[in-house]
DNA sequence: GACAATTGGTTTCATGAGAAACTATATTGC
DNA sequence: GCAATATAGTTTCTCATGAAACCAATTGTC
């Protein structure tokens, strides 16, 4: 029952209440068809495998992750922004900026302009972990979506990106 | 920089530690690019707002939640089937299952051959509150996916499909 | 210039989740 | 038939996370 393609909904999605009238009809939901179960379980997987790599390899849990990944590409860097970015908690944010510290992978120096911000660097270190850890991430990424053609992964990401603006859409109402 | 579509590798999925030959070249991940990365915000923000429904109206959490959907379309199920349908670990699911028995919404019976399993069934406080909430749960997924095409959300779960099989694969290596 | 209101970031607290230990039942090998 | 092993499910322990309290610096507003 897991795979079972039933469809009826405008977009397949099924699953309706499916009113047998009088009866003492069910209300049933088929997950294997409701997408932010799909697309939840899907990335939970996901998210397991690699933080399992990131851990055996690196030491470094997905938090940490993510600070050093943003940190790679933009040098201009402060804990307020990487919230913003990556969506997390700033509690989290900043227990992983202060894991990375106590690592060496990142140093901290106080703006310039704002006593109360700090602007993020990676170490020398830091870039050295990431230029190996960089090419496993993107080897695993491409071995996971190797069954996806180039079509299929663009419009992936384009559904992706059409979703995340509707949900932004509904969230501010 | 959030939405820069840059490409270049195979599925443009860039982001290459971009070999500038000799210099301090620093290894770089466009997280934008990174499916793991954009999977995972998507699911999050999705597993959010659902969340914050179910709570607030139902006062539920998303390991219930999946119990009972699950229930709702198969009332042959245990602990055990639950945890491989959805992933979940089994004291996520035994500690979910006994709040839904607290609460009155699912019972339990020793199973006739085995005493060690418990088959569960919805009870009629159970079926009303699913004859509610899944409508709701419903609509609030149309309301996601009303700007993908009825193909593009097709080919979104086909996406997601391969994804999950290769996965598998992946794993069991 | 002083006092209120904001903002960036840290710390404290309570909660939920997974790992591993544990219990009770079933199954297997002999 | 009985010891050894496996399986379903629960409980204990530890830890990460998010909410809220908190602190310090900054930006109004009068």
């Amino acid at each position: 029952m897991e795979a079972d393609e039933q469809s009826s909904g405008e977009h397949g999605a099924c699953a309706a209440a499916d009113g047998r009238p009088g009866d003492g009809s069910r209300a049933e939901l088929d997950l294997a068809q409701f997408l932010p179960y799909r697309l939840n379980r899907l990335a939970d997987r996901i998210s397991d495998e690699l933080e399992r790599m990131y851990a055996e390899r690196y030491g470094i849990n997905v938090a940490q992750w993510r600070v050093l990944a943003w940190l790679s590409h933009s040098d201009e860097l402060t804990a307020k922004k990487i919230c913003t970015y990556t969506n997390m908690d700033k509690a989290r944010v900043s227990r992983a900026i202060q894991a990375l510290e106590d690592r060496g992978l990142i140093y901290r120096e106080p703006s310039a302009h704002d006593q109360r911000v700090h602007d993020l660097h990676l170490t020398a270190a830091g870039e050295e972990l990431l230029a190996s850890l960089v090419p496993d991430a993107q080897a695993w990424e491409a071995e996971l979506v190797a069954t996806l053609s180039v079509g299929e992964y663009r419009d992936l990401f384009n559904a992706m990106g059409k979703l995340e603006r509707q949900l932004e859409r509904i969230g501010q109402r």
